[in-house]
DNA sequence: TTGCTATATATGGAATTTGATATATAGTCT
DNA sequence: AGACTATATATCAAATTCCATATATAGCAA
């Protein structure tokens, strides 16, 4: 049963989730401590934010050790891409969290 | 202030106003009577989603005569017409409420 | 006025969403 | 084993969403 219209807008009617799936869109794989960070939200908070995402079939998630890394479900319909590309022009908080999360430090699968 | 992403995605996140709003976007200005035939749905259910759509900014409404005619609002951003583009490509229903629409009768201002 | 049509709003209750907080799980390291 | 880190889940309460039902409002027509 491929994505509906209707779920996937419910999925990213909420700021941290849309800003989140943006950020996946943009940089591809991220975990849960590069959203906390660059969200300055609670890690129980962006973890279910998480969650809902991936219950929604929007984005998967992989286990590298003690992180769990997010992305963009490999099988997302292209019209579900592009609506995310309509939303990254439009959200203003999109390039300040594109910086925030290129500042960070001590990112996983960053250190070379 | 501008229509936020977050805000858009609330108001199509339920599937009779997505579809309310993609028939809007082909069809221009559409009264209640019209969009309560098209979805076979109760008038409060049709005209409390509508007000929901109008409260987010997303359309506008106009008075005429007994019928109150709802289209999308006229300084709609343009990423917000091309998400509606996209989801009316995806909208599996999209096409049946367009022949619906077509093939009802006694349409105010189709009386021609 | 009365009656009819189109639309909006109020009310009530079930289900869902959300953040805060606490706790549990899973992996790594010593 | 125990300590530590990263992430998930449970619980609670407040707020919101949704449908169904009833009622109210506004315009038109006789």
């Amino acid at each position: 049963m491929p994505l509906r219209p209707e779920q996937l807008f419910a999925a990213i009617a909420h700021p941290l989730r849309l800003r989140a799936a943006l950020l996946m869109q943009a940089q591809g794989e991220l975990c849960v401590c590069e959203l906390t960070h660059v969200f300055r939200a609670q890690q129980p908070v962006v973890s279910r934010h998480l969650g809902q995402l991936r219950k929604s079939g929007l984005v998967t998630s992989r286990r590298d050790g003690t992180w769990i890394h997010y992305r963009l479900a490999d099988d997302l319909p292209h019209w579900a891409g592009n609506v995310l590309g309509e939303a990254g022009a439009a959200e203003p908080l999109h390039d300040k969290d594109l910086r925030a999360l290129a500042a960070m430090k001590d990112r996983p699968e960053h250190a070379c």
